[in-house]
DNA sequence: CTTGACCTATTGTTGAACAACTGTTAGCCT
DNA sequence: AGGCTAACAGTTGTTCAACAATAGGTCAAG
């Protein structure tokens, strides 16, 4: 329940998350409330502060390029071992491709985000590791609470056709096993999304330090 | 305290963690150790099923390769940033690596195993990002408890000539900026201790094993 | 030997209580 | 006025006792 309310934006980045309030609005003891907490700092949405509480996570420009150093480096290596991969261990990235196109097709903007991560997260499942699948969750986790803050400002997806043709491309590449292709076009492709959730996220610092030296 | 025990082997892999008997034991109440447990869980030192308990948890042949998997991927990834770093940013490297040779040199076992680790954090480090050296640092963590198991069996360190050597040789190497030579190197050096590591749990599976059908 | 009904140990969750800490306010002194 | 201290209100950290829900084992009947 936390989660979806921190996901959608309903507790804003910022906000105190208090133990006695929300757990009695949430209908759940203090203690699952708390459990519940932990489990979402470790999803890096709360972070919390001894004797001072949680607060849901606010992320800034420092943690946009933090989340795509991550991308990078997961990401990449996946690459490197997807395109000399055979193709049947490839069908769950084509997939998403498929469902990514499907989404567009229907001009339906969550579907199409939620078949853009889960493309991403496919291809850091070709690494084979629950470890590292696991913590890119977490990450991706993250990158959902920064489109929550993004959503109404971005409107690239009002305009898929570049992003569908990138991942397309992207997955050709892979397919025919050409690593110095696709190297550049994942680095490229990150870039890109870095560089605008980067401008999105500076943008929403500078509101936010105007709102506070107007309320000070 | 929960982590020392289990870390130190006084709480071995597969024992079932008691909610009511190991609180009072470590003099909390059950609720507090149930927040201990969760921050466990999230180490990676212990498995939680529903309504079934926690239970310490077993490494085995899969998660080693798993947690190598891991470790190439971020120590690669981090090894082509650290060839083009300044050295003052690779002094943290640089401190790891003397303080292996001076524990090598006093035959400080436990030290060498904390500076070898050290070295690597470190090298995860120049990445420069908290979620990848955080996420690391669970891994790590997992070593250790691998490394707890393992301690008896494996007398590596009693002759830790070729350690130091590798790591002085690789320090080395990414000071002068060769990539092409370093990378061989630091993939051979993973393998070394992965093929060791294997090696080692393989045996114990076995004899888990047989001391299974022994007492079934 | 299987099936199914109990039984017990254990976990999941709750509510109330109190100690410990933080930030703030009020009062005091200089 | 300015700065220090002390009481304060709100919040978190932790404990305890209780009960519901679940899992696993035991026993009897078939």
């Amino acid at each position: 329940m936390l989660r979806k309310r921190i996901l959608t934006g309903a507790i804003r980045p910022g906000s105190p998350l208090r133990e006695v309030a929300l757990a009695r609005e949430l209908g759940i003891s203090r203690n699952t409330f708390r459990e519940a907490i932990q489990a979402l700092v470790f999803d890096g949405l709360v972070r919390h502060a001894p004797n001072r509480g949680a607060t849901v996570a606010r992320l800034g420009v420092d943690d946009a390029h933090d989340i795509y150093t991550v991308r990078r480096t997961l990401e990449l290596a996946a690459l490197e071992r997807a395109v000399a991969s055979r193709p049947a261990d490839l069908r769950p990235l084509g997939d998403a491709l498929g469902e990514l196109e499907r989404a567009a097709a229907d001009h339906d903007w969550e579907r199409l985000v939620e078949a853009d991560l889960c493309f991403h997260r496919r291809l850091v499942d070709v690494l084979g590791s629950a470890r590292l699948s696991g913590f890119f969750r977490t990450v991706e986790t993250q990158i959902r609470l920064a489109f929550s803050i993004v959503a109404y400002a971005d409107r690239e997806y009002e305009h898929p056709a570049p992003l569908i043709e990138e991942h397309r491309d992207l997955f050709d590449v892979i397919l025919r096993g050409q690593l110095d292709v696709a190297r550049p076009m994942l680095i490229e492709h990150l870039a890109k999304y870095e560089r605008r959730l980067v401008a999105v996220l500076a943008d929403h610092e500078g509101r936010q330090a105007a709102e506070a030296s107007d309320a000070g």
